[in-house]
DNA sequence: CTATACGCTTACGTAAACGTAAGTGGCGTG
DNA sequence: CACGCCACTTACGTTTACGTAAGCGTATAG
């Protein structure tokens, strides 16, 4: 039952104008192919982040729109936020050696680095601290289980 | 200029009721020794957290106060919510030995370790990536910044 | 008396990234 | 035709930890 739901990527009757070899993608199969809810696919549209085309009312997603999702997750699995990933993908141009955008991107990239690092230390000592916590909350239950209500 | 308000806790003319030897500092005093804000010790008392006694209006943090206060940054700095650290204080017991207390935190404290442990994997995947990503981009700029407009 | 400094309260604003509810529509199937 | 599934839109809700503004009282220095 229900078998010609999945796995044909928009080989139905529509009339959308479309250049041959192009494989357009649903948003039911965006979300499987990339690990992500729809209500996300269509925030970040709402964000201009994405901007696949449309069927009716249905969203299309072309080979561009799945390179930009890579780029967004990728831009968001380093930390950057999606404003941040907005204004680089806004300073692409087709045309164009796109110096602008890589000065800005290799910008934004080294200090998010060091925000990084930054973060990595706080960890570090935070791991350390909470470890320090547990052994003596350990000692005290230790204590506590054989003798009750020591010193105050 | 100014002379009579740093330094010397509380020695003004009040008439609340104080056990001796206690030190009753004000919240500017106490923002200061603790680097936190006004502000968030108000938000902590409004959460439960501190309960300063007042003079008047005017409240007066206790050594209580700032033991738990130590405790509340101490938490936050591992990284526990403000809620699990109030959840952790409001099960302490002058009287008795506290298991409970120690059992929760112990409790919280090895999930929060865990969670840490995970976000210290995902920020050095993320730390990799990102490195991976400046050097990537280095080099496309060394290219364009010598050859224009080559692939698209 | 007046200018500061310090403190108080109430309450809306902020940031990020969606979650979730509510109501609607198209398409293919039994 | 009714049903289920997929998709759409609008829009309010959620979370955390305060920031910040507005308006007002109190105490001290000059």
């Amino acid at each position: 039952m229900n078998m010609m739901r999945a796995g044909m990527p928009a080989a139905t009757a529509n009339d959308v104008p479309n250049e041959p070899g192009e494989e357009l993608t649903r948003i039911g199969e965006m979300a499987k192919l990339f690990g992500v809810t729809l209500r996300t696919l269509r925030f970040y549209e709402d964000k201009g982040l994405l901007k696949p085309i449309r069927d009716g009312a249905t969203r299309l997603y072309t080979h561009r729109d799945k390179a930009r999702l890579k780029l967004i997750l990728l831009g968001r699995k380093v930390g950057f936020s999606l404003r941040d990933v907005k204004q680089i993908m806004d300073l692409y141009d087709p045309a164009g050696s796109n110096m602008r955008q890589l000065k800005v991107t290799l910008d934004k990239s080294e200090k998010q680095l060091a925000r990084l690092d930054r973060q990595r230390a706080l960890l570090d000592e935070a791991i350390v601290d909470l470890q320090q916590l547990v052994s003596v909350v350990r000692g005290k239950l230790a204590d506590g289980s054989v003798q009750n209500a020591a010193a105050n």
